[in-house]
DNA sequence: TGCAATATTTGCATCGGATGAAATATTCGA
DNA sequence: TCGAATATTTCATCCGATGCAAATATTGCA
């Protein structure tokens, strides 16, 4: 049963991924404005109509499904006693191991950014998630009382993983861990500039 | 000349504010999936063409378009010396006052948000404009190597400065300024936040 | 294995969002 | 009031996106 669920759920990710590489090659290639929905379809092998099956539409696409935090790194986080900063940290650390990063995808979804800066609000809204995922992880520490602030500690941090992730794109020497690296040097040097 | 261009301004401001309030008035009243272009056009009393002459999409008519940072504000923070903090937080309160808010409207988009919230990335990204802006004066007094960190903090100012906005438009009391006092609140909450 | 139940994919029809081009109307200064 | 610049409209068209129902594939079980 279980077995059988992992299976097909396999076979969904392994689908989407294919879509997604499929969307990033065309768009790479011929500028995402001038690519159709069923022109990725037909590159990817699957009808129109099964690719709104994966995606709501042509940018989800491009910027790829992303795992929420698996529930045992959030218990994780709610029981540890380091700092806030350090501890969220090291949640996304060990998130990005967790899913399997794909180096070559990532790299396209970057250059695709510098190519058309316009899809940048997309993949944004794509980070909104994290973030409020994010958000809720902190609140169970804080309490609920401190909901605004949660909000706006939990948006820089998935800003700064984004930076990161960027850098990592395009880095083939950096290892994964250092795009959290980089997020902590980030929030340090955010924190300095708030007290000039 | 600039007479001209001032007067053909502020018939196009007049008219985009009519055609928002009247795609507020729809969303409001029908919800906003059901809603069409053209029923927008039409109770705005201009043809679909005209429409898209204003606003490049749809959910652009709902959020509305937001004027940008006047050069002497940011003339005037380039050469301030107060704190970051500070010296954003007036930039913002005179910007505040600059344009000219109407509650009325602020309180419509509040409502929509609430009943839609599928719309918050489209009113988000709105607020990346503004957060650009303001990234782009932080480097005119950080210099240009602290562009990530201005970034982050640009971020967390239009949030809440967005928060902020919110809260005026629902509560009558409130005034212009009270908008960035809960915007320099949150502020220094998030300082303390980063501390724990 | 083979069948029934379930999940997935597909084709088709359709609607609404969005754009370009050319015609028409309006505005404003000379 | 005329003419140039600008704004609006009409029309045609393309593409994104969704609902529906039929077809096809996959899974679990007797």
């Amino acid at each position: 049963m279980t077995e059988t669920a992992t299976l097909r759920d396999r076979r969904r990710r392994q689908t989407a991924s294919e879509i997604q590489a499929a969307a990033l090659r065309l768009a790479l290639r011929d500028g995402h404005e001038s690519i159709t929905t069923e022109m990725i379809a037909t590159e990817a092998g699957i009808s129109l109509r099964t690719f709104f099956n994966y995606f709501p539409n042509k940018q989800s696409a491009l910027v790829g499904r992303q795992p929420v935090i698996e529930q045992d790194l959030a218990d994780w986080f709610r029981n540890a006693d380091g700092t806030l900063i350090d501890d969220l940290c090291e949640v996304l650390r060990r998130h990005m191991h967790a899913i399997d990063l794909h180096r070559d995808t990532a790299r396209m979804i970057d250059r695709l950014l510098a190519r058309s800066p316009e899809l940048m609000p997309a993949f944004h809204a794509s980070l909104q998630r994290l973030s409020q995922q994010l958000s809720q992880l902190i609140l169970t520490r804080t309490g609920p009382d401190h909901a605004p602030e949660a909000e706006l500690m939990s948006e820089i941090f998935a800003h700064a993983l984004a930076n990161g992730f960027r850098a990592w794109a395009s880095d083939t020497d950096m290892k994964i861990d250092d795009i959290t690296s980089i997020l902590a040097t980030q929030i340090r040097r955010l924190q300095a500039l708030l007290q000039r």
